[in-house]
DNA sequence: ATTATAATAGACGCTGTGTTGAAGAACAAC
DNA sequence: GTTGTTCTTCAACACAGCGTCTATTATAAT
């Protein structure tokens, strides 16, 4: 069941059958992505799908899962800190994370998947949830944290397909004006 | 092609299917509607379908597109004005409609779709652009708007969800406050 | 080298697809 | 109402992909 314990050979195949999805997810829907054809890309013969997995939506879920994992250990290694003010300075990490990882996250943030992924991250967003949200009732809460997931993630994904021209930084400090202070803070091409 | 001209025959038989995806779509995800249980929920064979759609994709998408322009209707008669500093009164129509058909909207914003429905709604924004993001760049502009538009759709989706339980008013309240004066402005549980 | 396990090839019945042609029913127009 | 048109139905079609299975081969772990 868990990733590491799995010989060479599982490892190759579960290995090959991402790639291929990636690849595919580049041009078609998720729901457009058979089995037979993931398996072609891959390499794979189709019997040896279905020995890991379900369905290309499975294989989709578990490799979001998996970043979702790897998102979460990330943070816990840069020590960020989502509660009180969110400094800069986490932000800036976060989205450096995303970058280097971009063509992983623009799959599985990209219009070929659903919302899952989003909600995934807004999970995380909730269990790190800021602090200074603790002082309102649990409905007011979940909306802003919805708000303020929802247009960081949608942000970042448009940067993401847009290749990330923008300095991680400059990305940081936009999203934390947004979000702290408001549209009304950004009167004027601010820089 | 037009709607309002098809004879009595092919509205009713159009109209069965929209009601038979919207209660699909409660259930199960748009990838899983097969032709073959839209129809028999719909009461209606098989040949026709084909004779109107192509898919139940492209069925949701038409939906999609009809209940987009008939907001954009709907807006212009309330002349809604996104312009300026948006009123809580302007966006408190649009929620007051978001409600009144919640039914659909929760369908098409739900996580049996796709993400195209938040992509039409952010479009509509960007047609009645907020003039105060006129002064900046154009890349910057676009992440201010697609910021903006995911925070609210996200919310407004979470509320239909959960039944739509708070007034239009207090929805509008929040959403322009964490909007133009952020979560800064929110400290406390306001009301 | 032995053993255990993974991958392959090929076949199976099944379900859904998209199209077709002929027959029937409902409609709009006169 | 009758007429001609248009829509719906029904049954059948070949075709794609699905999910499972068995026997066989290949390969990693020990």
């Amino acid at each position: 069941m868990r990733e590491g314990y799995a010989d060479q050979r599982v490892r190759m195949t579960q290995a090959l059958l991402k790639t291929a999805l990636v690849q595919l997810l580049q041009q078609n829907h998720i729901s457009k992505v058979s089995v037979r054809a993931l398996c072609d890309a891959a390499g794979i013969n189709r019997s040896t799908f279905y020995l890991h997995y379900q369905s290309p939506y499975d294989l989709l879920e578990r490799m979001k899962k998996e970043v979702a994992e790897d998102l979460v250990r990330y943070l816990g290694e840069q020590d960020v800190q989502l509660s009180k003010p969110m400094s800069q300075r986490s932000l800036q990490d976060i989205l450096s994370y995303f970058r280097q990882k971009a063509a992983l996250f623009r799959c599985l943030l990209g219009e070929n998947t659903d919302f899952a992924f989003q909600r995934e991250l807004t999970g995380i967003a909730q269990i790190m949830s800021l602090k200074s949200l603790q002082t309102f009732d649990a409905a007011t809460k979940l909306y802003v944290e919805t708000f303020a997931v929802a247009g960081c993630v949608n942000v970042i994904e448009r940067w993401l397909q847009g290749g990330a021209a923008e300095e991680p930084a400059h990305m940081a400090r936009l999203l934390i004006d947004m979000l702290f202070f408001g549209l009304g803070s950004l009167e004027g091409p601010g820089q």
